[in-house]
DNA sequence: ATATAATGGAGAATAGTTATTAATTGATAT
DNA sequence: ATATCAATTAATAACTATTCTCCATTATAT
């Protein structure tokens, strides 16, 4: 499974003017974190992250990825997956879809194919802010 | 929302007889664990349990609520809600079943209502171990 | 009663994540 | 370009949830 360069694009794109809007600077890390995340189709933890950004900005902390993981998560930029078990995983597709966890393979896999699960978007009057469909294998 | 004595009772009888079926010790705190998780629907934390079961064991380690917790999940007697940003919280209510999170109230629901999700119990030939759905306010 | 295997409790250790700090950098207005 | 100022980075420390280690104790089957 694979991601389109196309989309890729349009993540980045919106990621600049997100950042932008919000008057903070757009700093090559933040950049280069949120590129890694947005062009992955792997779910990567903080720790995957970190190990590529370091190729780029080989001083980078993995605090600072960690901060910037938040920062993107408050501006709606990405969603954190958390796992029994295991440490989060973090994804720049923001349209609540299913994800399986393969436990032995220590892998997170979009669930493709033509699901279709009619979800609520409320709840006694409360607006659903995110939703987490998880199957583990 | 309640649960039933006679559910409570059922989930009980369950538990001492996989113990047993085991061949594992039924030790009084094993016991006062599960029966505070069983007769619970607040969906309570490892820590809540512990200040429960201080209770009755005064002397009782966070620890070995953890121990048991564990064990509870390999036997099939209870299973764990992994939450965002949150301590786990741990059901005996072992049906694939929705559950709401009140962030700000900090508190677990279950789902109530008559949701009828279509669930797969399969993906690519391998059995599904446990789905979760979580649905955050 | 006794053997044996698992347990409980105390505390230390670990893993993942978040907070603190000081120095640096990026964006904006001049 | 330059000054300004808030936000950022990187390093480290701190924190929280959870798990491990150890040894005395206890439940179970014989």
């Amino acid at each position: 499974m694979t991601i389109s360069q196309q989309e890729i694009t349009q993540r980045l794109d919106n990621f600049r003017q997100a950042v932008r809007n919000q008057g903070l600077p757009l700093t090559p890390q933040k950049l280069e974190i949120f590129r890694i995340v947005a062009s992955s189709c792997s779910h990567p933890q903080a720790q995957d992250i970190y190990e590529q950004v370091k190729n780029k900005f080989t001083n980078i902390s993995l605090a600072t990825v960690y901060k910037n993981l938040i920062q993107f998560q408050k501006l709606g930029l990405i969603i954190e997956i958390p796992l029994a078990g295991a440490p989060n995983r973090y994804d720049a597709k923001l349209e609540t879809h299913c994800h399986v966890v393969d436990t032995k393979q220590g892998k997170v896999y979009d669930l493709g194919g033509n699901q279709k699960l009619k979800l609520p978007t409320k709840i006694m009057g409360q607006k659903i802010k995110k939703t987490d469909i998880i199957y583990y294998l």
